[in-house]
DNA sequence: ACGATGCATAACGGATCCTTTATGAAAGCT
DNA sequence: AGCTTTCATAAAGGATCCGTTATGCATCGT
């Protein structure tokens, strides 16, 4: 598993990632969840007009891919872009394809907000 | 149809996009031609130990998602990346989650080493 | 014209994903 | 305890993708 924060991501870790993003209903999710910092399954659900189950088998997926957390409070659970874990991937693919004026190193970092960097 | 070079990609775009680099065989196509700046399919497809069928099929699928370009020479089809549809796509979905201290002005340039835009 | 080369498409199993409804487990409320 | 809410899992059908081999079409060389 990749360290939050570091480059790590070799090239499986990056197409489960973008895995993650290659769906309309997740691209919805994450553009949902950019907009407010956390959000139950139920309303993401709701949101993207699919089943509930449908939404839960998406943030499964949307996990694996790290490209969201969840954190589960009584019955609620509550997601949350991984912005970090993103951001990383994002370095990791735009050194892989070796963008010019973009070393990794230089990359801004993804988000002040440090959850519980476990 | 996205013009090259414009902004562009709508959530729909963006998630084809993504499904194109969600394949540890493209992934392998992309990182090889970041590499070199044109190769031929039957290169590609010995490099990523594919049959040739199934290359063209994935490079069919690249250029649908706007992550390549294919030129033909003769009998002979030139493959290559497109950065800047790529670089594009990346700015997109950087604004669509609002990556914190990542405005858009910041992400990858398409221009990487002088290959011709033409 | 003929054969060889390079790529695309068709046809085929096998695996996975997408989406639904039905069911189950855990937590909160009365 | 009993009911409701919230999420996860199972089952099932349809679609798509992954990989192969076989075939077709266009191009190049002789």
């Amino acid at each position: 598993m990749a360290l939050p924060g570091s480059i790590a991501a070799g090239a499986h870790d990056l197409s489960v990632h973008f895995e993650g993003l290659a769906n309309p209903t997740r691209l919805l999710v994450v553009e949902r969840l950019a907009l407010t910092p956390e959000m139950r399954v139920s309303e993401l659900a709701e949101f993207c007009q699919v089943s509930q189950p449908r939404m839960s088998w998406h943030l499964r997926i949307l996990r694996k891919a790290q490209v969201i957390r969840t954190r589960r409070e009584g019955r609620e659970v509550f997601c949350r872009l991984d912005r970090e874990a993103i951001a990383a991937h994002f370095r990791s693919f735009a050194r892989l394809v070796s963008f010019a004026g973009l070393p990794a190193a230089d990359l801004p970092n993804a988000n002040p907000i440090s959850e519980g960097t476990s």
